[in-house]
DNA sequence: GACTTTACAAAATACTCGCGATTGTCAACA
DNA sequence: TGTTGACAATCGCGAGTATTTTGTAAAGTC
C-alpha cells in the first residue's frame, strides 16, 4: 500500500501509482471476465483494456495463474465487503442483518457470474477459471465467514465462538447450496435462514453466556 | 436370478419375471460402475454380465440413457433405504437417528461413488454420468426426505408439516454441503448437524404444536 | 526507473482426418 | 420372449498440422 504523502517532490517520487495499475488490471481482468468468461479472456485484451502493455500484465502479476488468483482475491474482497457494509446497516437487529446478507448473496451470485463460479467453486466444474484456483473453496468460505464474525463481535458478544463460527459455516453452506439449488425464490430463502441463524444464536446465548 | 416357481407348468408361465431381468440388468451396470466408472461402462459388457443378450438390455431400457436412469433411480431406492433403517434403528431418539442417518450418507457417499455423483449431482461436473441424469438434483432432494419426513411422521407427529420440510431440506443440504466439503471428519459433522435438527424440532414443537 | 515495443521460443488450443469401437435398429431364428 | 447375427450411424481417440496464445528476453523511450 504505497499511499504516497500529499507533499509530492520529498516524497518517494518514484512508482506514482504502484497498485493503482495492478487495480486497473484487475479491473479490466474483472470485466472481461464477467462479459465473457474466463476462457475467452486474453492477456492482451486485458491489456490493451487496462491501457498498458501486455508485459506489464506479466510484470506484475507474474502470468496468467497469477491474474486469476488476483482476480478471485480482489472479487471475494470485493463480496465480503458488500455483505459486511449490508449486516451493519441492520445494525443489531439479527434477523434483518441476516436476511439482507442472505438476499444480497443470492442476488449477487445470480447477477455476476464470478462469485457464482467462486462461491460454488471447489465442485470439479467445467468453468475454466477453477483450475486456477487451487482447492481455495476452504478460503472462500473462511473469507465469507469474515464479515459475519465481525457483525457477530460487534452486536452479539455474548456468543460462545464455537456455536458462532458453527452458525456462520452453517448459513454460508446454506446460502451456497441455495446458490447451487435454488427450489424457491430469495425471499422466501432468505427470511428462512435468517430465522434458521436467529435460532443457532438464541438457543447458544441461552447455554452458554458465561 | 430367475427364480421360478418351484409349480413349474401352471404357475404363470408367461414372463417368468419380468422385472427380475431388469433388476439383474441394472445390478450388473450398477457394479461396473461402481468398479469402473459409467464412462468405461459397455452396453455388451453390462448384458454379458447380466447373462442376458445385448438386444435385452436395449429392450427393457431403450438404451444407454434409460440405462443410466434406472440406475440412478435404483440407487436412490438403496441409498433411501439405507436411511430408512438406519433412522428407524433409533426408535424416537432424534438426535441419535440423525447422527446416525448423517454418518450413514456421508460415509456411503465416501465409499461409493454412485452415491456420491447422485447426490452432488447438478454441478456441471466432470462426472459421465451426469449428462444422462438430466437436472435430477431437485428429486434427488425430495427423495432424500422421504426416509425422514415418514420417520418423523411415526415418532415426531407434532410437528407441523412445513417446520419438518424445512429442518429435512436443510439438513440434506448441510449434509450435501460437507459432502462436497468435508473440513472435518464425518463424526463430528454428524453430531453438530444432529444438534441442529434438535434444536429445529424443539423449536417448532414448542412453537406450533397445535 | 518504469513502461513500452519488438521479437521469438514454448505451450496450449483448434482443426482435420481416419479408424476402430460402440451404439442403436432390424429381421431372422430358437 | 428372448437370442443371434448383421448393419448403418455415431462416438471417441489419436496423429498430424496449423494457429493462437502464453511466457520470456531484449532493446528502445519518456
Amino acid at each position: 500500500m504505497p499511499t504516497r504523502s500529499p507533499i509530492s517532490g520529498l516524497a518517494p517520487p518514484v512508482r506514482p501509482d504502484r497498485d493503482t495499475t495492478r487495480a486497473t488490471i484487475v479491473a479490466a481482468a474483472r470485466e472481461l471476465t464477467i462479459t465473457r468468461g474466463w476462457a475467452e479472456v486474453r492477456m492482451a485484451a486485458v491489456a490493451e483494456r487496462a491501457g498498458v502493455s501486455r508485459q506489464t500484465v506479466y510484470n506484475e502479476f507474474g502470468g496468467r495463474a497469477g491474474l486469476a488468483d488476483a482476480l478471485a482475491d480482489a472479487e471475494i474482497a470485493l463480496f465480503t465487503a458488500g455483505v459486511r457494509a449490508v449486516m451493519f446497516a441492520h445494525g443489531p437487529h439479527v434477523r434483518a442483518a441476516v436476511t439482507a446478507a442472505v438476499r444480497f448473496a443470492l442476488d449477487e451470485a445470480a447477477a455476476n457470474p464470478l462469485v457464482h463460479v467462486i462461491l460454488t467453486a471447489s465442485r470439479g466444474g467445467a468453468d475454466p477459471l477453477l483450475p486456477y484456483l487451487t482447492t481455495r473453496s476452504d478460503v472462500v468460505l473462511a473469507a465469507a465467514a469474515v464479515p459475519l464474525l465481525e457483525w457477530a463481535a460487534a452486536f452479539a458478544p455474548a456468543v460462545e465462538p464455537d456455536e458462532l463460527a458453527f452458525a456462520a459455516e452453517t448459513v454460508i453452506r446454506l446460502v451456497v447450496s441455495h446458490i447451487v439449488l435454488p427450489l424457491r425464490p430469495a425471499a422466501p430463502t432468505a427470511d428462512a435462514l435468517a430465522g434458521l441463524v436467529v435460532l443457532l444464536l438464541d438457543a447458544a446465548r441461552g447455554r452458554a453466556p458465561r
